[in-house]
DNA sequence: AGGGTGACCCGCT
DNA sequence: CAGCGGGCCACCC
């Protein structure tokens, strides 16, 4: 079995998070405060984005996150890399913005 | 137990 | 249109 590289502490906001983020459909970009929202807290974007910063998962397709403005955000791994992983899914960046009334998902979070 | 930080959001100037 | 400040939440030292 593997063993989680590094020890991290996953409390129930944080696994809720990777789970809401792990719906998001391929192809298709969510806002923190979405994400927030779909946990019942919509006010803690901040909190979110807090708990995609710790997270390294590859698992959890925190690209698909983006700013409530359409703006990539942050990503440990650099931004043009997500850049590139939204384009791959066919999501159009534009200087590290995404239309959010296109590609902006409110299902199934 | 207290204080500071961060991949945020919104409103105002 | 861009810049600044306040608010809100969870986590780490």
């Amino acid at each position: 079995m593997q063993k989680t590289s590094s020890r991290q502490r996953m409390t129930s906001f944080q696994k809720s998070v990777y789970e809401v983020t792990k719906r998001i459909p391929r192809g298709k970009v969510a806002t923190y405060s979405v994400v927030a929202a779909a946990l019942g807290m919509p006010a803690a974007s901040r909190a979110v984005g807090n708990a995609l910063s710790k997270n390294r998962s590859a698992d959890v397709p925190c690209h698909r996150v983006v700013r409530a403005d359409g703006s990539l955000a942050g990503y440990a791994w650099g931004l043009p890399k997500k850049a590139e992983r939204l384009r791959e899914e066919g999501v159009e960046v534009a200087n590290d913005h995404v239309d959010i009334g296109k590609y902006g998902t409110y299902n199934s979070l």
